[in-house]
DNA sequence: GTCTATAACGTGATAGAC
DNA sequence: GTCTATCACGTTATAGAC
């Protein structure tokens, strides 16, 4: 009872609510009516944000009555907890699977990474302006929910990182600048696709086309730059 | 008058409101309560997005009193369109003088981007998300308030670009990734610096330091880039 | 579980005194 | 120009019938 706020001091707990399950297989489609409401929450954050969406867009969205969404999910806020954290950490799992394979190489990695999150952030590409948009209004998020800096300075790929630079075979100023990068190289035409859709005049299927060639270009421009750092 | 919401029908218009003004040297501290309450804006509207905004925010803010916004600029959201267009141009106009320097060359230009860009979002780091994001929510934004296209395609850092691609001396796949490469470097570490700083641990101040290191380092990595493709 | 109606509250905007 | 008080409205959350 204790961390609730003051306004729901006296609303009764219900065991059964969606918040405390086990997230379900992503992939069959949720008809219940609590899933209805997950998705189409998900939606509607993505695209406007916490403060910009309302609840009454989230029920339409989902075809359902106002009133269940507090029903199932108590308040806006904690629905999009639930959702903050799904979308988190289905970006990171995503990443620290490829980091943690033993068996390929650092360069096979940054391949890997590359065609794996650009395929991904074509399925969902509002969800990177969403987290850094979210993140900037409560930073806090991130040390709650996911220990990023463990999985992260633990992988293999950092050590293998660590290796190429005591190997002489990248003159890394600061590992940093090598995830800055490779990241940035990744993710920025997608936070910026909404400019970059103006300013190019490019559709829908160009932009999907630029990013397809992205995922074997990135590769050898990151083998470029590490090689220019080597000089 | 047929241009207002159906509120404002009847609401007088005043020539004097601020946003039919020129603007002021932004060096000179504004100390009117209408420069206040701008500066107020901008500050809390960059930091929290305009849904997340209270006009009482930014009162606070200000140091002045709730009412006193309204006099002076109406409503929020004309507040809100003074900032969003004064931050895009901002923005623009620092890039376009660059862009049009017909005695630079094009590896110059780059290095004059870089240095400026990254000195400006060391100042102002909350620019990039904020404008990313706000562009989501409304993208029409973009085209109402600058030819963004004819400042870029009729700029003579695009025809230098060109004029390389057709001597041989850049085999780009297509010009817009040399803009994202170039771009997205520079811009990506302030957009992603709350997960960088977490994720990193680092402070404002190493943070400062891998920026002044970018200034020199990108440039090179645009380079090794370009080889890479002419290969 | 699902609905309608409504309470409770927050926020943008305004009237009117000074 | 600046203030206090308040309105008007939209939104979240809830009660209670079914």
């Amino acid at each position: 009872m204790i961390e609730f706020k003051k306004k729901f001091y006296f609303y009764p707990v219900k065991a059964e609510w969606s918040y405390m399950k086990k997230a379900k297989e992503p992939k069959e489609k949720d008809i219940t009516t609590e899933g209805k409401i997950k998705e189409a929450a998900r939606t509607v954050f993505h695209k406007k944000g916490y403060a910009a969406t309302r609840t009454r867009d989230i029920a339409e969205e989902a075809g359902i009555n106002l009133a269940l969404l507090n029903y199932y999910f108590r308040s806006k806020e904690k629905l999009f907890h639930i959702i903050m954290t799904e979308t988190l950490s289905g970006f990171m799992q995503h990443m620290v699977v490829v980091l943690n394979d033993e068996k390929t190489t650092l360069e096979k990695k940054v391949e890997l990474i590359a065609a794996s999150y650009i395929d991904l952030l074509l399925r969902a590409p509002e969800v990177p302006v969403f987290i850094l948009s979210e993140i900037r209004n409560n930073p806090a998020i991130l040390m709650e929910k996911i220990p990023v800096k463990q999985l992260m300075f633990h992988s293999v790929f950092f050590k293998q990182h660590q290796k190429a630079v005591t190997d002489g075979r990248i003159k890394e100023p600061s590992p940093l600048h090598f995830l800055m990068n490779l990241i940035g190289l990744i993710v920025f035409p997608f936070v910026a696709s909404p400019m970059l859709k103006k300013i190019g005049s490019i559709k829908d299927k160009d932009f999907n086309q630029l990013m397809q060639e992205r995922k074997k270009l990135i590769p050898v421009w990151i083998k470029a730059i590490m090689k220019a750092n080597a000089k």
